[in-house]
DNA sequence: ATCAATTGCGTTATGCTATAACGTGTGCGA
DNA sequence: TCGCACACGTTATAGCATAACGCAATTGAT
């Protein structure tokens, strides 16, 4: 599951996303890579799809948005369960690793029997410079 | 906060969603109420947004639908976050609370001094009937 | 009582998000 | 060299959400 060498379209998405400084729509992301010859949503679905199975771009699903991982160069899926907080006004993203979270959420689906695969923690609101 | 009498959509489209058995997305409960005059989406819409409001119904960010809250008369906004586990093969969906999970959130926004607005935490799955 | 503000409602139109379905080319192992 | 897997390109369509307009009913202050 780490990522193997990206192919040029899956490169292009990654680099358009880890240069923004924050999380991008996957339409946003095709009128960045128009002069790269991009001209169908599909393209970039079809890399991000890729990107994600990789742990190098997360997807917000708060915000219909992907970011890039904050952890260059590691698989994020080893962290355990990945949070963001996102703000509403500037838009930025912190992520985020809480390891009782996990322990918390772990306990209640065991306890429940419920087999997870995949959850999502976000946090909307403003970060301490538009909140002042 | 607490929610007032609901006008005539408010209801039909809680009604929709007390009766279902899982999440619906809004075109879903739009089908579901044209035998009652319903004709195009914002009607829903603007049923649900005053639901969320009064905490009597739950958007799931992550399947873009929307579920009635499991604690029917209270007003769910006081109970701390709410996490959603949610099952992808039957779609029954579960609603929880951990206050230790509220807790170690809380104090990450406050440590970084973000003014969390709204949380999501929504587990997606197998419920145990489905995993088996 | 009346006027203004608010709220809900209906309609049309539009925009944003995501995937289906088809076909092409390339590389690689059986 | 055949078959398979995978990336890619294109067109079309499906699914989700809101903008903008206008109208009616309610409320509440003057």
């Amino acid at each position: 599951m780490s990522a193997p060498a990206l192919t040029k379209n899956q490169a292009l998405v990654f680099d358009v996303l880890e240069k923004a400084d924050g999380p991008l729509s996957a339409y946003t992301i095709l009128d960045k890579l128009r002069d790269h010859g991009f001209r169908a949503p599909l393209q970039v679905y079809r890399a991000l799809e890729k990107l994600l199975e990789y742990g190098v771009v997360h997807r917000l699903e708060s915000i219909n948005s992907f970011v890039a991982c904050a952890h260059p160069g590691e698989n994020c899926h080893s962290h355990g369960i990945v949070a963001f907080a996102i703000c509403e006004s500037c838009s930025q993203v912190m992520e985020f690793h809480d390891h009782e979270v996990d322990h918390r959420l772990m306990d209640w689906t065991r306890s429940k029997k419920f087999k997870a695969e995949k959850t999502t923690i976000e946090i909307r609101g403003l970060c301490e410079a538009c909140a002042a």
